[in-house]
DNA sequence: AAGTACCGTTAAA
DNA sequence: TTTAACGGTACTT
């Protein structure tokens, strides 16, 4: 098991990008503010752009504060840039079997 | 609307 | 080791 290298601040962003719930998307700008570095939102965008951990970090999750999506999503085909819809039809489709109960 | 400054990591020279 | 580049937001013009 390979020592992952990432730096202190790398981790602060993965952190915080987990924790977005299912379906939500938060801006850039959130996660710095989250990890105590408004200031940074950059390097935040330069440690989901590298990705260590594409499978528990929702990269598609995150996009500008414009509501636009970012440069990672940006330079994804039409298809995978719908990820975020596909997943809110999820939330919603539980949802409503959650209420039927 | 366009330009600039700011932070942190990586690649290249 | 130093330089250049990438990436999002807020402020200024």
């Amino acid at each position: 098991m390979k020592k992952i290298k990432l730096t202190e601040f790398e981790w602060s962003v993965l952190k915080a990008t987990m924790t977005i719930p299912l379906g939500q998307t938060r801006t850039y700008k959130w996660i710095a503010r989250k990890i105590g570095q408004p200031q940074a939102v950059r390097a935040v965008g330069q440690a989901l752009r590298k990705n260590p951990y594409p499978l528990m970090i929702p990269c598609h999750r995150v996009i500008k504060s414009n509501g636009t999506l970012g440069a990672y999503a940006g330079k994804m085909d039409g298809k995978k840039g719908r990820l975020i819809e596909i997943e809110r039809s999820i939330v919603k489709a539980i949802g409503e079997e959650v209420s039927s109960y």
